[in-house]
DNA sequence: CGCCTGTGTGGCACGTTGTGCCACACAGGC
DNA sequence: GCCTGTGTGGCACAACGTGCCACACAGGCG
């Protein structure tokens, strides 16, 4: 928990290097899991490809399973981020579809990495068809995704919406999300293709869930 | 897979034993479980309180967390039954909606089973709260019944609807389930509350939710 | 510059998880 | 009463996940 006195994200050199080799065994572990299938990789086997011993392994993630975590969030981050910050003027439905096209469609500075994103995230949806712990790994961030969404939503809508009201369309859009994920990783189509892509198969699962949902004006 | 020629149903001796062993199992878990959190069980522990060996009990389940799926499916089972059964003059909607409080009202010759049967579903959604591999279970069971009630919705609708449709309808049953469940586990009231019990709780959750679906009659 | 403290890392030991293998007991069919 | 198929228990073992201690290094102080 570091202060950040002036304006700019100032990571301390600790910070980086900790942020660094998270990212590093989260991406050997995807690699392998998706090569080789998660139940035939071992957690020392993960570590030893990202260089660290086992015990700081399990200090970063609590199984081996989780290691992979930050990939699949790294997407639902950027979401929920352009979601919280959408126009005023839109309404709830608008701007659940704006930011799910904007996270979902590889594009600015970092379209490549967002691509690459997108299809590590393919290979472990493929992989965890055949490992229950793996698949257990894909609902729980599903899972945290939509508890997070709650308030988000809460604040794009009116102040008198009904909790439960709210939980609903939080479980809809998030479903959206996740079908549209798991239909397109059992797909052929690229991670920007316009008709297939995740983009689009999302926006068509929103519409086709939400449109149950009252989304009264905030 | 015991074949049965005549049309009453006559489980073996040694079969209705494997039945008898494995619901036992599941309850002493289940109990276990909410009294003392999941993590503080051993899989010997529950071997020990349902009489059989630990080598056994990892005969019948995978992991000792997954010793109280039958508990979670038991309800499940009866909605898809109830739901598969639907007379053909009702839309997909109200299909839904008797299974789900045909299968969530205590009632019958069953009414104390299933009304204990709902109670240590709650306690074991509040011991799942602080155990993430018990919250796993759950939700598989919840990914499990997504998967059946896409065919079974599909014999409800029309050949022609879109499969991603008949699979976003499905999402949006489940969760209007769960969510009932969890909202239900919550709170205080009862399993036969009227109007804070589980199916009227779920009967919200699916209007909610399914009104965005298009259900075209079967 | 040298010391000191706080924190990230590695190594070790340990209880627990989950599985393969073999021997035994018992229900069901000849 | 025998034989076979199957469910069970005991044992050994790899892997998982954690507590504990020692070491290394960045950052603050005199």
């Amino acid at each position: 928990m570091t202060t950040r006195p002036e304006g700019a994200a100032r990571p301390s050199l600790t910070e980086r290097r900790k942020a660094e080799t998270e990212r590093e065994i989260a991406r050997h572990a995807a690699e392998l899991f998706s090569a080789h299938g998660a139940a035939r990789v071992t957690a020392e086997g993960i570590a030893q490809a990202a260089g660290v011993s086992l015990r700081t392994f399990y200090r970063y993630f609590r199984t081996k399973e989780e290691a992979v975590t930050p990939l699949l969030t790294g997407g639902v981050r950027q979401w929920l981020a352009e979601l919280a910050a959408a126009p005023a003027q839109l309404s709830v439905a608008e701007a659940l579809e704006r930011a799910v096209r904007g996270a979902l469609t590889p594009q600015g500075p970092h379209a490549d990495l967002q691509a690459e994103a997108l299809e590590s995230t393919r290979g472990l949806l493929r992989a965890a068809g055949g490992d229950p712990a793996l698949r257990s790994v894909w609902l729980r961030v599903h899972a945290e995704t939509e508890e997070a969404l709650v308030p988000v939503l809460g604040q794009l809508s009116r102040e008198d919406t009904d909790p439960l009201e709210l939980r609903l369309a939080a479980a809809a859009a998030n479903a959206a999300m996740r079908i549209a994920m798991e239909t397109w990783a059992a797909g052929e189509a690229g991670p920007d293709d316009p008709e297939r892509g995740p983009a689009a198969l999302a926006v068509r699962c929103l519409r086709g869930l939400t449109a149950g949902v009252r989304t009264p004006r905030a």
